[in-house]
DNA sequence: CTCCTTTGTTTGTACATACAAATATAACAT
DNA sequence: ATGTTATATTTGTATGTACAAACAAAGGAG
């Protein structure tokens, strides 16, 4: 609103951009999800991303991507490690590659969701199911909102 | 809930899950801001600093880490390249170290503000003002709640 | 069959961020 | 005054992420 540079709105303008509140909540969600999964040794990136190959073997990097909202090389960079260790398998047939399972992988599915529901009561602490349920609601509302205008540029 | 590894709720666990739901709209929202932010030649992390330096001058790192929730190693990295380039001046006396603003600086304070006021027009494409509202209020409070747990657990 | 385009992936580079350890200075106790 | 503790900052290192450019393989157009 103002211009003047010595007003006293610091915190409003801060607590008041959706980009500060997200990322400030992001790096905290962060934080108990890193504790969470830390006994399962992935970050959490990592432990979905395995997650997610020992569900739907033989995906392509590309979709996984678009189900994660990452993109290609990301993906390329969090699985080097994953394969390095021997936790996700490449087959390259021509062109695509498909991610698979191994048995290590497949091993840790069970910790995997085990820290994952963890995590979900780790946020039990922190907020009510009611408030859980509408910080989501309004989230995964706000992410279609984005992915359209995304698509309506490319128009 | 259930265990099994086929089980066709990827979608569900996803977007059930705050902290993937919080990444992945910080990064959309930071794909938003950096946009309205370039033009200034600064990252929104960096523009804020320098904002926020030019209001309160005379400020310690220690003290506008706590207001834009960075930790010390943080506010120094970005400060290397405001200072480096003249929009910001260390005054060391003693121990303390004061953030001073410069001409320089100063000069960006209207550019800054009208970039992001111009992100929150184009926040305004995606969300209504009431969406907005609530979408806030939900995320303070939860940073609040997660602030009381840092201190809990000091105790 | 050769050239061009499309599609999926990787590489190089950069950035914001954090943690742990190092450093520097001040403050306090004896 | 000396040694210890507390506070603020910096440095080294690592992580997740992205973008742009490179690469590779496939499929069409001539």
């Amino acid at each position: 609103m103002s211009c003047n540079y010595e007003s006293d709105d610091q915190e409003c303008k801060l607590n008041g951009c959706l980009f500060f509140t997200s990322t400030k909540l992001a790096r905290e969600f962060g934080k108990i999800a890193d504790e969470a999964f830390r006994k399962t040794g992935f970050s959490p990136s990592h432990a979905i991303l395995l997650y997610h190959v020992n569900l739907t073997g033989g995906i392509q990097q590309k979709e996984i991507g678009e189900i994660l909202h990452l993109t290609p090389s990301t993906i390329t960079r969090l699985l080097e490690r994953l394969e390095r260790k021997g936790f996700i398998a490449k087959k390259a047939e021509g062109k695509n590659v498909y991610l698979c399972t191994t048995p290590e992988g497949l091993a840790m599915q069970s910790e995997i969701i085990a820290a994952w529901n963890q995590l979900q009561d780790k946020y039990k602490d922190v907020l009510t199911e009611e408030e859980t349920r509408r910080f989501l609601e309004i989230s995964n509302k706000l992410l279609k909102s984005l992915d359209n205008r995304k698509s309506d540029k490319k128009i």
